[in-house]
DNA sequence: CAGTTAATTTAACGCTGTTAGATTAATGTT
DNA sequence: AACATTAATCTAACAGCGTTAAATTAACTG
């Protein structure tokens, strides 16, 4: 609740004189409403993803949402895949860049845990790097990373190689890890379950490794340690 | 064309005689049209996601290319999503299953090559794989990577860390390189790379390393020394 | 106060996935 | 040989989608 619900037309026009300053809005921004911007598209796009996914996001919920007619979406976004690329850009930006410190590894560790964390938080988002990451963001975050393998020694192809590595691994596990908690039906992984265990001449190593089973290790762990088989790597050979 | 072009009813019903043994199609399944079935459904779907990818699979689509009423399909199908994801088990039955050799690592490079390649192959692929992958094919092929790995010896927590390493590295490492090769348009890898040099204060590690590049290194070549960083673990630990 | 630009709305187009119900073809039964 | 039953396909339609063109309103400039 603002001043301009004391009145929806600019303040002091009905008699010509002015109203008393208490019942205008900042004069800088006189306007009915608060104006669409970039920004507050994002937000609500990231607002409805998380509570509906990606099939959820249409451009007239979205236009709803931000009480606004759908095409007034289209002056400050061309497509809805621009508002999909936007929404990726800007939950990086969560991702926390630590300063950098002594041991390349504890960094390399933060910011890639910083990273998935990010994306299980919107799990949404890991199906849609699926599309060239370019946004403010995501560069900085790369920079970041790439900057700490610089620090280790890395140069030339083994540098290009370390790089993908550790992307690559961050982006498969998000990917991974998001789709299970996004089938929200837990009947989904009971009957896969079922189905290995009713094949187990066909599925022998998934089986008795337990695959699928979900409570044995925790997810945080299976990635932590995985990072750190990759980061056991020698920057000097 | 085929003998049914002769007669579209039945042969030999005018006059009450059969026709000639030769106007006359295989009597075992005597229907006007080949039948549609799960399998020909599939098949089709491959074919139209290579040619348009996933925004150009649509039911219509599908359907007239197998000269069929959209409503058909669901009679084979219950939904678009189920199309898609026997599309994405379909295309991991090209992945060769290589016999078992004396060197694990060996087996381990050459299923995740082949898993892989089949997803460039498929560029759509890598994107849809936030979903359930619970396939017979998927499961296959991820019964053969855990076998090497038991066979290598490794047991318990560390064969988890490791399957997941493994399989995390090829999706990430397939979605990333799908995303590029699918920006058909040269003008936005341009773009983008324009944009880093634009800001090498900002970029600095990314611009001086020749990130997104893209003619530096080879992808194939970047992939096989990450999976080599990988593959360096000792199961004995 | 007039004129211009920026921002939003109204209206509509063609396309989408999907459903319900009618219709046809094939199979099984007598 | 006729009928009943099941399997498969079709006709018709619905509500919702992304997006466009043009009209309309609000805000800024001289």
């Amino acid at each position: 609740m603002d001043a301009t619900e004391f009145s929806d037309r600019p303040a002091g026009r009905p008699d010509g004189r002015p109203a008393p300053i208490w019942l205008r809005t900042e004069p800088a921004r006189n306007r009915r409403t608060t104006p669409l911007t970039r920004q507050r598209i994002v937000t609500a796009a990231v607002d409805l993803l998380d509570r509906t996914g990606v099939d959820g996001l249409t451009m007239r919920r979205l236009a709803e949402l931000l009480a606004v007619t759908p095409t007034a979406l289209y002056w400050h976004v061309a497509t809805r895949d621009d508002v999909l690329d936007l929404a990726v850009d800007h939950i990086f930006g969560e991702v926390p860049l630590p300063a950098a410190g002594p041991d390349w590894r504890d960094d390399v560790r933060t910011l890639t845990s910083g990273w998935r964390a990010a994306m299980l938080r919107h799990p949404w988002a890991p199906s849609l790097i699926g599309r060239p990451m370019l946004g403010p963001h995501v560069l900085a975050r790369t920079e970041f990373l790439q900057s700490a393998l610089v620090r280790a020694g890395f140069t030339g192809v083994h540098l290009a190689v370390v790089t993908r590595l550790v992307a690559n691994y961050v982006i498969g596990a998000a990917l991974t890890e998001a789709t299970w908690r996004q089938t929200d039906d837990p009947q989904v992984r009971a009957d896969a379950r079922r189905h290995l265990v009713a094949n187990p001449a066909a599925y022998p190593t998934l089986v008795a490794s337990g695959h699928l089973d979900g409570t044995r290790w925790s997810d945080d762990d299976l990635f932590l340690r995985g990072l750190d088989a990759i980061l056991a790597i020698d920057p000097g050979r």
